[in-house]
DNA sequence: TAATAATTGAGATTAAATCTCAATTATATG
DNA sequence: CATATAATTGAGATTTAATCTCAATTATTA
């Protein structure tokens, strides 16, 4: 069995919940998977106002959080606490620059595991979490 | 020598900074240090509006932001987004329940150093972290 | 193809936070 | 203590991200 693509996993989920699949947001999500790995709200808008078939702040914002709701984007908060969306794949967490922003992905099954052990012993059933650690990269540290 | 209270804090740092100490100031962070672990902005904003000495909203804004600054307080965000503010006092992450809003503060040795390792194999300093895990506390899980 | 319900766009609205500026107050100095 | 100076405050205006309104349009279903 092929692995759902993203396209048809919104598909999916606005089939579920009897949305209408409308070219607004096929195009949306179109230009989503297009961004470069963390985006801007405002990157969507920009791109939907200029391209050819012109698409409003509002049905971007509204499919914005269509598509979070189908759990294929989810957004980080910057240092200055912009919300910067990224495509849901493996789960990650961060390390953000307080220098130059950039934002390192990583992953560490150590971690994820001793994280659950601890929700354990606090009788908490953890269901996601995010993590961010802010601090200085390779370049900007010396 | 003994400990700085947090009051004698706030002025150490207002003085650094070459700021006044305003009866406003000292009352807002009178006011913070009255409340309950975890509070909003809102709560101390209606506070200080029926003080027998009235502030404004601007004035409390802008406290909470230099009390921020003196690393006195800091915030995470709720699930709803919304900044709920706390003493900073040791070092703390957050379990928060999805179901009732109910925040657990938690601390684990391992955990941090862990953290630490994982920094030094990305080339990267670590100078502070959030980590938040939602789920569902001991009396929601059920 | 027609009936129905969902969606869209444009501008209005909301809410958190910040800004403006005249009036007030804290601080430094003699 | 009195005065000069710079910082702060309050009240309302403004900003910004996000949401809402509603008439016109479009997707879906039969
Ligand atoms: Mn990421
Ligand atoms: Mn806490
Ligand atoms: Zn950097
Ligand atoms: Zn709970």
């Amino acid at each position: 069995m092929k692995k759902k693509s993203t396209h048809e996993q919104f598909v999916a989920y606005l089939r579920s919940e009897g949305k209408n699949i409308t070219p607004e947001r096929m195009l949306i999500l179109d230009e989503v998977l297009a961004q470069k790995a963390h985006f801007k709200i405002d990157d969507i808008i920009d791109k939907m106002s200029c391209a050819e078939k012109k698409i409003s702040r509002a049905t971007v914002y509204r499919s914005i959080k269509t598509i979070e709701n189908a759990g294929l984007i989810k957004y980080i908060r910057s240092i200055n606490d912009e919300k910067i969306y990224e495509v849901v794949k493996k789960h990650h967490d961060h390390m953000i620059c307080e220098s130059c922003g950039k934002i390192i992905e990583f992953h560490d099954n150590d971690l994820e595991t001793l994280q659950d052990a601890i929700c354990e012993s606090h009788g908490f059933v953890p269901q996601r979490h995010t993590m961010k650690i802010f601090g200085l990269c390779e370049k900007c540290k010396s």
